[in-house]
DNA sequence: CGACGGATTGAAGCACCTCAACGGGAGTGG
DNA sequence: CCACTCCCGTTGAGGTGCTTCAATCCGTCG
């Protein structure tokens, strides 16, 4: 959560990376000028419409990658279609925190997305080399791995309320450091944000409509709300 | 899973570690001798009776731990009591993966467990001086992601019966790598599985009762069964 | 032996799901 | 500019899987 984004070095103009609004977030942000360049050079720039596909749960993981524009959405699949959203990406996220051979989960965008694209060995070999980055990718596991354990909470033991409340709570603090009756972007659909609570679609639909109906949030647009009552609301989050 | 268990070199007798069980499974493999004396004589060896707590969810996270013997859970409670347990650690598995401030979850005793406790300060710093121990912990944490986000399907999609099924399962694996109709241990209550399932008590014990009348399992004793039917109980998890 | 705590079983309730109909905004074509 | 359509979201009515409440069982320990 709160980076080290006190010290990022400025880039020189013409860096591949000059442009990058999430350097500091993300992963690159612990390399030095030189260091970045030969990072970013030892992979191509993917980009992505929304529902497309980037890995595929169970295929070898060959690359990994880091987000810098859109969303994306690690999902599993169960035999008879049930699906499990394990997490959003936004960008600066990571893709790829495994040591496994195989992806465990399907990454798909729900956005377009802008992606850095690293071979694996790459990856590694630089890691073996630098290891700030070594360092930084450990701090973003552990930082999954605790939101990861949170959302267990959410799924064993929290209702339908609950878990809309805590949800958005979480968008919240994610998207903007900006706070104070802003409106908050739903960059996903019903049924994204159902497959990630374990509920079914009408019932988050139902949720939206009982706390727009006790004015605890205000629904802009069908994808954008704004927090009314954010007492009330994390009083709910937690029940 | 796979631990590097290939290359650990034979200790001198009189090392404190000489007589460790777990020292191969545990983040302390991949020290040499002389390095790892010098890591456990930085903290103590600590035991506890069952129903002990060793940390608590919201202490400031003053010293990391690796659980020699006995079993331990990470859990969570809501205000009005509701529990969740995010998982159960074993010998050799590691207490204190986080950077943040304070411990996210309580660590409790299930079993009388013993730990070698190591001061974060201290710890961090021999992870400075050692890559290999830094490596390692970070394949840990890696390690516990997925498993973590394995578990987020398992609250947020499947059955009580896919849970249960999914839970013997993991515990054959995790206990034994010896197979094969043996006697496996439960060695955490009803109460314990429920609270880690999502599910309540009754609906554990319900289910191990449908298991055992479809002659799936065996219940040697309330503490131990059987797989009669490996093939059928790995169908039921997966639905 | 008697009492206690954990586990099992039974019966009734409820939160969320399922199935179904409807609504509304975006894109398309006339 | 409007009508049509499609898709996503919302709302309603009924069903169900798990929970809740309660009684009983059983192994352990005094």
């Amino acid at each position: 959560m709160a980076t080290n984004a006190a010290v990022v070095p400025m880039l020189e103009p013409g860096h591949p990376c000059f442009n990058c609004a999430v350097r500091e977030l993300a992963v690159c942000g612990v390399l030095e000028s030189a260091a970045l360049r030969a990072f970013k050079e030892s992979g191509p720039t993917v980009h992505h419409q929304a529902g497309e596909t980037i890995v595929f749960e169970g295929d070898e993981a060959q690359c990994v990658y880091s987000l810098t524009s859109g969303l994306l959405r690690l999902s599993k699949l169960l035999p008879d279609g049930r699906r499990q959203i394990a997490g959003f990406l936004f960008p600066g996220d990571f893709l790829g925190i495994t040591l496994e051979e195989d992806h465990a989960f399907t990454a798909e965008a729900i956005a377009p997305s802008t992606l850095c694209k690293f071979p694996r060995r790459h990856f590694e070999a630089f890691m073996a080399d630098h290891p700030a980055l070594e360092r930084r990718l450990y701090a973003v596991a552990a930082h999954e791995l605790a939101a990861a354990r949170q959302q267990l909470v959410l799924l064993g033991r929290k209702t339908a309320t609950e878990r809309l409340a805590s949800f958005l709570l979480m968008l919240d603090g994610r998207c903007h450091a900006a706070r104070g009756g802003d409106a908050i972007e739903l960059p996903m659909s019903r049924a994204d944000m159902a497959d990630y609570l374990g509920l079914r679609i009408e019932t988050v639909s139902r949720e939206f409509s009982t706390l727009r109906a006790g004015r605890v949030i205000q629904l802009i647009t069908r994808q954008s709300f704004r927090i009314i009552d954010r007492e009330r609301l994390e009083q709910l989050a937690d029940g």
